[in-house]
DNA sequence: TTAAATAGGACTAGAATGGTCCTCAATCGA
DNA sequence: TCGATTGAGGACCATTCTAGTCCTATTTAA
């Protein structure tokens, strides 16, 4: 099915969230009343965000979460490799090991073309863009390299 | 990490592999040896390329699968719903029932256009472009703009 | 008829996922 | 100072999904 993990899902929900007003902290179980996620999920979210230094946190009374940068500076494809890892579709276009169908298959420099695309259009997309509704005015350009027949 | 099945990799191999005679029948133990996936996996993922119409197959002696389109015909989004279903980056783009979240979210139309944008991607990937040896043509850029109708 | 193939499932072991919970550390404010 | 608040960091479990095997029935060529 090509999915995102649900945490990924509701990282996304989150983020739309605080992006709303970037300036202001906060706190985890304000999030998860808001949202509707369960307190301790959300947690785990935040905390695996502020890891990958896309959030930053306060600790103590009066704490909180807050965005480390812009909403049109972090991508999708950054909040999907924060909570799930490297984006790569197939096993051996991430460990650049040696490949067991290595002898009867040539088709790995491709798959690497694919990703690459998918990764371009992930990275093309911002939070930014994704609270906006309805309405993508800018036109933003995703570079399908080689991939026309 | 965004990955795909082993299933779907491997189908990947298997249909390359056929692409390279595309007028020949190949039985599965055939295909078994040349790719060196074990038996039952193979036949396991044929079966399943068959119901999806993507290959043809032919019961008994002799018999074996063969292409039922072109290399040029198949592409890696069909591949990939062949063996994993539609594919689907989040819940709610699939179903589209109400969402969950669907009081504190406004982001679904803008998760069906990255999945649209992906879709697109694999869409213009075929078998024949995955043989061909990695050869990087022309640059094509696609408005993302133009997605929305 | 017999051997060679696929069709269609059932089934299992293992891994991954989603989710909860507990303890520790930091910060604020009374 | 002390207590309340809030995040950090893991451990932990239940459930689902995945990968893989295997069995039986059906079809076809020779
Ligand atoms: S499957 Fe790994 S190189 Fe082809
Ligand atoms: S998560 Fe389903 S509509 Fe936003």
């Amino acid at each position: 099915m090509l999915r995102l993990s649900k945490l990924t899902d509701y990282a996304t929900v989150i983020l739309s969230f605080m992006a709303k007003d970037e300036i202001q902290v906060h706190a985890a179980m304000e999030i998860a009343a808001v949202t509707g996620i369960a307190l301790p999920t959300v947690s785990k979210i935040l905390k695996m965000l502020v890891n990958a230094k896309m959030l930053i946190s306060t600790r103590g009374a009066k704490g909180g979460y807050i965005l480390a940068r812009m909403p049109e500076e972090i991508s999708v494809a950054a909040v999907i490799s924060a909570l799930e890892g490297p984006i790569a579709l197939t096993e051996c276009s991430i460990s650049h090991q040696s490949c067991e169908q290595a002898s009867g298959c040539d088709i790995r420099g491709n798959w690497g073309l694919i990703n690459q695309t998918i990764h371009n259009a992930l990275e093309s997309v911002t939070l930014a863009d994704l609270t906006r509704p309805a309405a993508v005015p800018e036109e933003v350009m995703i570079p399908l390299s080689s991939l026309y027949r």
